[in-house]
Parts: structure tokens; sequence; C-alpha cells
DNA sequence: CCTACCGATCGGTAGG
DNA sequence: CCTACCGATCGGTAGG
């Protein structure tokens, strides 16, 4: 039991849970296994852990999705194996999303400068895909696609962060039996059918009886490039 | 200069600034201009304020909301005019989001409990709206109504919460100009062809260069019902 | 609404 | 990785 991991692990979650500043250095302490002294071994200050369990949220997102485009780039729907992929790296964690947001609310220009160095390419990068789309008339004409990707990022996010905890505050009781799959679905539903043109729908599937059974499914607003 | 009102307002603002754990009485007592016990004295704990400023919140809302579903039952537009004092709502007073979002994360089933009561039953009025609007083929027949507005609303709080925060991080230079107009006008226009049907849309104004000059625009998900 | 004060807990250090 | 300990700050109370 590596306690430099393990204490990673377990301030994440804290921290996802409780905040930072509601996260007693001891509350990890006891949850680790070990004296509060020895966290300040590993990491010198409360602060470095912070920024190390960001570090490693990051890393882990920089790891993953550059993989998905690539992948993308083969036959497969770009659009949707991205907002797939998207939203199952955080529904696998909800603590990231939880994360990313309180930090975000927390420390706005710490977290804007760390994104800056790790996303803000692919931003770069989704952008010029989705102007293709637009050009080749696929993707609305009027659609801001800096804008576009910053709602959808945020919606992801924001919806699997604060997750159920709304539906029972803002649905009737009948409305709430198997809510994550409900919003994960609805959620791609609002990204696609907002992205995409009637015309570029239409084509890829006919309705929505067969969406697979092209091999361009969706693909239309990112097949013209890299 | 009522203390006890200047104490709601400020307490608000460092609330959801640097949230509840990172707030202090004594941060809040300086900048109202009075001790640490004198607060005390009106809020018999802490906790007690921080239950005060978020009933503040709710009951702004409360009376904002029902006055707007009236209005829209008018000859106008029910739709635009709900996203657009919405929006209004949160965007003019930043703090009001930050506060709902961090309270979500930080209380979720507190929160939930109070939503139950004062949103709840708009939800249910606003998702009968969208089902008449179905089956008149005017809003798409996929899509989940509770799971629509609970996107929607997510999309608003928590787009208007983190705000311009995010832009500085996720997008290049050139396009963090007029940062608040793009965003607001890209969420609405998410929010609004994720609802219609294109078929609906043509009606309401064959394209987008004539929006206002129908009276009904837009309206057609709820002009079915009171 | 104030001064004076309380025990508890905070992040962090010394020294081994 | 531990014990022992530090000053600072926390929410809250007594008493006027």
């Amino acid at each position: 039991m590596d306690v430099r991991e393990e204490t990673l692990r377990q301030a994440t979650r804290l921290f996802a849970a409780k905040g930072f500043d509601g996260t007693s250095l001891k509350d990890i302490a006891d949850v680790v296994g070990v004296r509060k002294p020895s966290l300040l071994y590993h990491f010198s200050s409360k602060d470095e852990l912070r920024r190390s369990v960001i570090d490693a949220l990051l890393e882990r997102w920089n790891a993953v999705l550059p993989r998905l485009l690539m992948a993308a780039a083969s036959g497969e729907d770009r659009f949707a194996s991205l907002m797939r992929e998207t939203v199952r790296f955080f529904t696998q964690d909800p603590d990231r999303a939880r994360l990313l947001l309180r930090e975000i609310l927390d420390r706005p220009d710490d977290l804007a400068a760390r994104l800056e160095t790790h996303v803000q390419p692919w931003v770069t990068v989704i952008a010029d895909y989705i102007r293709k789309g637009q050009e080749a008339g696929e993707v609305h004409a009027d659609l801001d696609p800096e804008a576009y990707i910053l709602q959808v990022v945020n919606l992801v996010v924001s919806g699997i962060a604060i997750g159920a905890s709304l539906d029972r505050g803002m649905l009737p009781p009948s409305a709430v039996d198997e809510p994550a799959d409900r919003h994960a679905r609805e959620l791609i539903r609002i990204a696609r059918i907002s992205l995409f043109t009637p015309e570029a729908l239409a084509r890829i599937a006919g309705g929505s009886e067969t969406p697979k059974a092209t091999s361009h499914d969706g693909a239309e607003a990112s097949r013209t490039s890299p």
C-alpha cells in the first residue's frame, strides 16, 4: 500500500465530496491510516497536495483525449465517440467532475491557467472540424463553434457533478427511477441535435431506426480533415 | 444601514466567492463593520446564517418565476421569455448561480429538499406544456421532457456560475472578447433547437431574418394550454 | 451591539 | 513514518 498513492486517492474523494476547505489533513490521514505529519512528508503542504490531486486528474484526461480523437479519425462516428467517451470519463468517476467544478469555483484563475495548457489545443482542433462541417452544410450555420464546445463541456461536467442530486429536488418522484441513463441520453440528444443540421441527421439514419447501419453515422462534421 | 440585511448581502457575496467553509464569521463581520458576536445576535449560528442566505435566494426566485409563466401566457413567446428571464435572473447576479452550485455540491440532500418545495411544481407544469408540444408535432418526439428541463436549468445555472472563468482556459485568446453575450446566445440557441422540431422553427420565422415579425415566435410548444 | 474569553481544531514544525 | 508540540484561528458564550 503506497501511502503517497493512497493519499492522492483519498484526498481526491474527500476534496470532491466536502471541498478543500471542508477537508482537514487529519480527515485524510485518518482514512489513509497514518498520522497527519506523515502526509506532510509526502506533500510539503496541504496546498501542494491539492495541486497534486488536480495534476493527477488532468494527466488522466490528457492521456485519454488524444487517443479518442485518433480513434475517431477512422471509420467511426467522431461526434458520437467523442461524446460517449467524454461522458464515460466523468461518469466512471464523478469525483472528477465534482473536483473540477469546485476548483473552478474556488480558484478560477489557477484552473484556467492549467486548462490553457491541457485542453485549449484540443478545443481549437475540434472547433476547426466544426467549421468544416458548417462549410459542408452539415452543421448549423449559426452555431458558434467555441461557445458550443464550452457549453457542451459545461453540460457534461456539471451535469455529472450534480447528477442525481438535482433529480430528487426538481423532478416528480415518478421520474426518478433510472435517472443516470435518462440524463446521459437526453444530454447526448441535445448536444447532437444542436450540432448537426436536419439534413445531415436525415442523411445519417433516415430517422432513428438504424443509427448504426451506416459507417459514417454522424461523422459528417469532421470527416473532411485529419 | 440595517445590519441584518447587510449581513445577508455580504454573506451571500462571500459564500458565493469562497464557499461556506472558506468564509469565517470574522470575514463577514469585518465587511459589515461590526464585531463577530454581533452577527450571532442576528443569526444564532453560522449555519442559520447560511440557511437564511439560501432562503432569501429561493424566495426571490419564487417571486419571479410565477410572474414569468403568467406573462408568457399572453401573446408573447413562452419559451423565449422563459429562457430570457431565467438567464437574466442569474446574469443579473452571478452569485446566485455560484451559491446554488456550491450548495448542491456541499449539501445535496438539503438543497434537493428545498427545491422539492420551490421548483418541482413548476417543472411539472413546464413538462406538461412540452408534452402538448410533442403531440402537436412542434417539439421533438424523442425529447425527454423532465430530463430536458433539468439539463437546460443545469446549462444556465452552471454556465453562468463558472462564466468567463472557463473562457480563459479553454478558448483561444482571440475568442475571448465579449464572451458573456456569445455564450448566452449559444446557450439559448442550443436550448431552442433541441426543443422545437425543424418544421415548427420554420413555421415561426422562415429562417432567422424576421424572428420578431410574428406574434407567436417560438411559442408553439406551450400555446395550447393555460 | 460591545469586550473578554472559551475549548476545539487548524496547518505546520522539531526532532527523532 | 512517529510523538510532541506550536501559534493562529475557528464558532460560539458570558455578561453587560
